[in-house]
This record gives structure tokens, sequence and C-alpha cells, in this order.
DNA sequence: TGAATGATGCGCT
DNA sequence: GCGCATCATTCAT
């Protein structure tokens, strides 16, 4: 591994919460798979953070649902939505602290051509706008719950690109718990979910 | 350009 | 039953 393309090990993810969400921003997911090579540059996530946050699925205790989240950190946590959308979140904080960033936007990389497939119609920076978009087009599902970070099929690489603005504002589709600005996204990518959101 | 809405299934009260 | 960390479509401004 060279040092321009550094896995981001536990060490990263175990930090508080909103450090890593803000961290995350211009980093890159790497997917190995079933069907190819998938990689994305990361341009938008959310916090959610523990008992105390009403938006976090970890507010009202552990489920079977929700327990990756109360485990280590560095895995990731993929949950059924809408009754048709998957959203990707890596977990944060050390064991016993539920927390995790939601990935909620991301500009496609290697294997556009299968995330087309997945995603029939859209291409380029339709792609990976939006949480469940992201998930159809890699291809995730709750089959990919609780997969190892630090692993090789599904991990996190600080590439040393830059990131010229980070913007902040309040998280996307959340009622309780909407004051809390909790979102940090890539002002200069095209590929965020909304550009004028408070 | 933004607000309203239907699709659709699971987890929780 | 109800609500949900969404999205595409439709309709209004």
């Amino acid at each position: 591994m060279s040092a321009r393309n550094h896995k981001l090990s536990r060490s990263f993810y175990s930090r508080p919460t909103l450090a890593v969400a803000a961290d995350l921003v211009g980093k890159f997911l790497v997917y190995h798979s079933p069907t190819g090579r998938l990689s994305a540059r990361i341009v938008e996530v959310e916090a959610y953070i523990g008992r105390d946050d009403p938006a976090c699925h970890a507010a009202r205790g552990m489920t079977d649902r929700n327990a990756v989240m109360f485990g280590l950190p560095g895995f990731a946590y993929i949950y059924f939505i809408y009754g048709m959308y998957h959203c990707l979140n890596f977990v944060t904080e050390p064991e016993g602290s539920p927390a995790a960033v939601l990935l909620r936007a991301a500009e496609p990389q290697e294997g556009q051509d299968i995330m087309t497939r997945l995603s029939p119609g859209k291409s380029g920076d339709q792609l990976l706008n939006g949480p469940g978009k992201l998930c159809r087009s890699f291809g995730l599902t709750r089959d990919q719950n609780g997969i190892d970070l630090t692993g090789e099929e599904m991990y996190l690489e600080d590439r040393a690109a830059t990131v010229r603005h980070v913007g902040r504002s309040r998280r996307i589709g959340v009622k309780e718990g909407a004051d809390r600005q909790w979102r940090f996204y890539d002002k200069d990518s095209r590929a965020v979910s909304r550009i004028n959101h408070l």
C-alpha cells in the first residue's frame, strides 16, 4: 500500500463522529462487487450520533436491525428503507457507543459501466447522488450489512485528493433533531444530492 | 424551481 | 397500523 493510496484503518473510524464525517468528504470508497471493482469519491455525508440523537436509529436502544452500530467502528451498517431503498453507513466511535456516518452521495470513478447496469438510465453524476441511488448503483443490500471496512471486500481510501470547500448544513429527511448541522458536503461537486439545503 | 405525492416493505408501538 | 436517514413523477408558481 502506497502513502498516496492509503486504506483508512480502524483508528480513523474510532474517533468522534463529527470529525470522521468531516474528514470523509473527499475520501474514496472501494467495493469489490461480484461483477467487478467499483470506486467513487465521497462528496456528501451525515452524522448520526448515539442515544441522544433522536434521528439516530440507536436512539431507542439496540435491536436486530441496528446492532452493527453498537459494535466496533469501521464496519458497514446497511439498512432497508421506504420499502425499496438501502442506505450505507460507516460505524464510528468505540464499541458500545452507537454512532455512524451515512454516505449520501459520491462521484463515480471505476466501474461506471457496472453502476449503469444496476441503475438503468443513469450515468455520470446521476449514478450516486443520493443515499438510495448510491446503494442501488453499487448493488448493496442487507446482505452486505456488517462488512469489515478494514478487510478487502469494501474499504475507504485516502488518495490525497484535495477538497477546496467543505460545506455544512442540517441533515436531509429527518424530523426530530433537524436543527443539528451534521451534514457535510463538497461545495464544488455537482454530485451532491441537494445544492441549496440549510 | 419547488411542493406534493405514490410506490413499497419492514420494524416498531 | 404507522412512520420511515428516498426517489421519480406530477403539478403549481
